[in-house]
DNA sequence: GGATTATGTATCGGGGCGATACATCGCGGT
DNA sequence: ACCGCGATGTATCGCCCCGATACATAATCC
């Protein structure tokens, strides 16, 4: 999943590990964070397995800015072509696993890098996979409802409201997605 | 974490390590499920650390049941004196780790065991981080919205108004919580 | 009678998190 | 002039949890 993540802002451009944390932060807001107790691991194995590289680039900054005459510390990486292959690759396999809650969020961040029938693909499944777990919860809340204190009820009833929200936005989303899919198959929104 | 649920459904009545997922489940919901991947090596840790141990108890059952003679495979675990001891001080401790998504749920689910004083502690710690968060996201949105691409921007949004929904709910509870302190300091709903 | 589903216990590898360590830099306060 | 603090920066360690998997028996359905 970081690794999907990575390869994603690798995408834009270089970065070093701090940014990177930060870019995740930015991008994925709430929903998830990726420590550096993941990060940095995730960038070795990435660096290893050769879908990223160090790049030494001695960027020319613009003018007035301080000499960093050597000083090496920063660790800056760049997608290399199989590190591209492997984003494409993973953005169009998007199984199963992608309708769960770790990896839809990280999914949906890179969608506008992401083919339109495949963001229908993702949508409808996280919704249906969504919609599952609700009746899950429904019935058993049916079952168990008098056995229950008031606050496991609650909190039962929270979580119901929660993941029928998120139905009705998906809902929402795929519309959006069939409608700008019919009147323009090969566009990207912004 | 698992522990403290553990030990609060075994508050209840002893059970066996299938009997305690589905009790696990039906308490959390849709908050999270805990595979037997980690439930079996926290029953063994558990039963190491003296909290919990096996019950041999051969429960008569009532009547007309099937003819279950021997045949064990099922290990039913039970409450320790020390157990009970641990979970009363795990459910008073409850420091600013109970305010984090995965801990929060779990401790939700025990407030009819939970000290009314506590309940508000966390509620409000909870509601404090969520708080947090929000602002977070929300200053670094309107630092780099306009950078971001739509679906990143939904994604965001979406999130946004999640934690605002739990904020508004917590502070309807600590409300409640309040007022049936006020009228009657040492009741526990049911 | 055969196949699927529920009940049941258990392990393994992998990934993510929080805590921690350590080092430098720029800024504001006194 | 000095000090401390917060941001920048890289990195590791132990813990917890998850999904997949294995295996075995009872019930239930077709």
């Amino acid at each position: 999943m970081l690794e999907l993540a990575v390869l994603g802002l690798l995408h834009e451009s270089p970065l070093h590990g701090y940014e990177l944390r930060q870019r995740l932060k930015a991008t994925l807001g709430s929903f998830r964070a990726f420590s550096y107790g993941s990060l940095y691991p995730t960038l070795r194995r990435m660096k290893e397995s050769g879908w990223i590289a160090e790049d030494e680039g001695d960027a020319e900054v613009v003018a007035g800015a301080p000499a960093l005459t050597g000083k090496r510390g920063k660790v800056v990486y760049k997608l290399t072509a199989e590190g591209k292959e492997r984003f494409t690759e993973l953005l169009a396999e998007a199984g199963p696993a992608s309708w769960e809650d770790e990896q839809f969020g990280v999914h949906f961040a890179f969608f506008a890098k992401t083919a339109p029938e495949v963001r229908v693909r993702i949508l409808e499944g996280r919704r249906a996979r969504l919609e599952e777990r609700r009746e899950g919860v429904r019935t058993s809340l049916a079952r168990t409802r008098e056995r229950l204190d008031s606050y496991t009820l609650q909190l039962q009833e929270h979580g119901l409201e929660s993941v029928d929200r998120e139905v009705r936005w998906l809902s929402e989303l795929i519309e959006t997605e069939r409608n700008s899919i019919r009147s323009n198959p090969s566009t990207n929104p912004l």
